[in-house]
DNA sequence: CAGGATCCGGAGGACATCGCTCCACTTGTT
DNA sequence: AACAAGTGGAGCGATGTCCTCCGGATCCTG
């Protein structure tokens, strides 16, 4: 638990109606950086909080300050979850379930992804934070690798490589379940040491779901569109 | 062979420093499309061609021409290729050396991947190139399926998605091989019906080669770094 | 319920970027 | 030499982003 732009400790307890409108703009930004990653304006957010810009910097300082605010504690969370996934019983479940956790968390989020693809905002701290999860993600590789279960062949940098290039894909449904789930499916087929202990292929999407993931995956910008041409 | 903005014929020779800055042009925009990806400025074209913007402009009406003239050709040579490898004696060799081909053209150029995930630049005409790119891709699974090498519950949309997050990773290096053999191995492993028809991995990176790997695929731009903070 | 501290909204300033054009000047060609 | 063809780069207009300003609304205290 920190402090980053919190009331900060009993020194001014806000009025009422500001203290409103700030839960309204975390609500407003969680959604809208989920939806549009961390390339989303104040001003969107301002907009989807249904309160003024101005409200929205009164309350924090900048735009790092929200992403701070939203993003420091979920990885945290996420170091945490790293943690008890390396002390599970059996060590591939344990590898396996936080593979689906990551991808769970960055498909639904788009600014939970920019983060780890290491976006500007907040950077020193995020990236501590980041690193906060190493331990605990070594020790799931080295203990699924010790157990048998994982290739030896691979080391933490792939793993990881591996789980962001999955969450490229963004958090497309085709059928109905996430796009991610069956390339995790796949993946782990390439990388544990006896097929017999995977799982079955998630159902199959469409050609088109996959080339509408693709078209989005890349960012939702429009390159100016041809001002004056004439 | 197609003619987009070149040349229209013999209707009008063009003088022979126009011709030698038409062709610096090309030279400058391949490099620099495959550097910095489509969003690359024609500006920025111009300077590294050592021509002034209205050069550019002049022999080529706008971006998507441009790109047009670079990149149509590239594709059908795709297609071509994807025809050969369907038509290859080894159904699952001809599947693997598709993949390698794709990857290793997609990652040696940003602007090439651009143009697959969709970009908006000459959006019609390269919609329709891919798309003759399509029976012969089809062809290549499906053999490799009915060969018994291709595991039989996966799509042509599937290796497409695997295709493309592969290439999300970009060129980086790790060791002396692109980091892209690495993990198309892996993905073949879990694609394989039997592990022993693939090859072994190539070298591995290390955590610092991925970390920079993922920062830059998410593409080069600093959003404004704070103008003024006063 | 008065009055002051606190907070609000949204217009807009400062700056950046991008696609593209204008036109005074230079160069190639006949 | 003469003229068409070609050149470069300043700069226009549109768009986008971050953030501030300030007249007015709102809350809380006494």
């Amino acid at each position: 638990m920190n402090e980053v732009a919190e009331d900060v400790g009993e020194e001014r307890p806000l009025r009422a109606d500001a203290a409103r409108n700030r839960e309204k703009i975390l609500t407003a930004a969680s959604r809208v950086f989920a939806e549009r990653g961390l390339d989303a304006t104040l001003d969107d957010i301002a907009e989807a909080a249904d309160v003024g810009v101005a409200t929205v910097y009164r309350r924090f300082p900048d735009k790092d300050a929200l992403v701070l605010a939203l993003f420091e504690d979920a990885i945290d969370e996420l170091a945490a979850l790293a943690a008890r996934a390396a002390a599970s019983e059996n060590s591939w479940e344990g590898f396996v379930s936080f593979l689906e956790v990551m991808l769970e968390r960055q498909c639904d989020n788009r600014g939970l992804r920019d983060v780890f693809t290491g976006s500007p905002y907040a950077q020193e701290r995020m990236e501590a934070a980041k690193q906060r999860i190493g331990p605990a993600f070594s020790a799931l590789i080295a203990r699924a690798q010790a157990d048998g279960y994982l290739r030896s062949d691979v080391n933490e940098g792939d793993i990881l490589a591996i789980e962001m290039m999955i969450s490229s894909l963004g958090g497309a449904k085709g059928g109905d379940a996430a796009l991610w789930r069956r390339y995790l499916a796949i993946a782990l087929d390439g990388l544990v040491v006896r097929r017999e202990w995977t799982r079955e292929l998630p159902p199959s999407p469409s050609l088109e779901v996959i080339i509408a993931a693709l078209h989005v995956s890349k960012g939702v910008h429009r390159p100016h569109a041809k001002p004056h041409a004439g």
